[in-house]
DNA sequence: CTATTACCTGTACTTGCTACAGATTCAAGC
DNA sequence: GCTTGAATCTGTAGCAAGTACAGGTAATAG
């Protein structure tokens, strides 16, 4: 194709087009996750569209919430061609997991939130049974911390 | 009552007793979240009851997924005995809202991932929709993206 | 009085980047 | 060829919110 004739592409314009900042480029060069680059007799970075590709590929995970270690793994199977669909969807089903449980965890934390702001009576006094709740002490039964205030 | 005849306690009491572990009470320490307590001739920091209705307010709130700096706020306002229920009320629901604001963000991921799975055939064949789909550089046919890459 | 905990400080590591500082290199204009 | 000025280089340090040592001292039980 024609469009080899558009690379090689410096780091800024790798950056521009993967909406992926420098640091972070180079960052994931070291980390591993992109292969290192020919260089420039100068020592720039020169990147060709399989570059271009494979950060795309890495920043659309990250956007769907994969973690590195992740992506590191599913790029290992596509790197060695070893990858099969079922590889695949089990570990997508797996992050699928995941986020439904820190979808639970979040409405649980709403919820709880919602409760407690219902006590608020929403004045401008100088008290709030949320503050009271949260500052309880164990359950101990025991009061009583009025008679030494000290903080 | 007499409570604080088992007052005061070591370190390890409180991390047992808040389930907090160790090295993170040292660090809301040095964060100044907790203040600094009194320490035994050898130099062992020893809490009172304070301490730990303090801890146990912070740990609360962590759990609830304030970050620290709502927290310092939180304790803030409770210090200076400045706060009014509005003034909690607030802060509570604009922690409610960014957490709603995750829920919706983490749902949307988690259509995105099962309409990729779905195309997935879930076989052993070395191919799979979702990684082509990933691994598809952006779609820009042809036309010009690097005639002038400026930043 | 010794053995075993408990605790001390200080530093480095984690994740996924971001932000510099200070030195080069590249590309363009003249 | 020379001089800008932008682009890029390396290396280091920082963010949140802790965790995990290492190497040492303190408190306590038997």
């Amino acid at each position: 194709m024609e469009n080899s004739k558009f690379f090689p592409i410096g780091i800024g314009a790798l950056s521009r087009r993967t909406d992926c900042k420098i640091e972070t480029i180079r960052y994931y060069e070291r980390q591993g996750l992109l292969p290192e680059p020919p260089r420039s007799v100068g020592g720039h970075r020169l990147y060709k569209e399989d570059h271009l590709k494979r950060l795309t590929f890495i920043r659309r995970c990250r956007n769907l919430g994969f973690t590195m270690a992740q992506i590191r793994q599913l790029l290992g199977l596509v790197d060695e061609h070893q990858y099969s669909c079922q590889d695949i969807k089990t570990l997508t089903m797996d992050h699928v997991e995941e986020i439904r449980e820190k979808i639970d965890h979040l409405k649980r934390l709403e919820q709880a939130l919602l409760q407690m702001a219902a006590e608020c009576s929403g004045e401008s006094i100088p008290s709030c049974p949320v503050i009271d709740a949260l500052y309880q002490p164990l359950k101990e039964g025991n009061r009583a911390t009025s008679s030494n205030d000290r903080n």
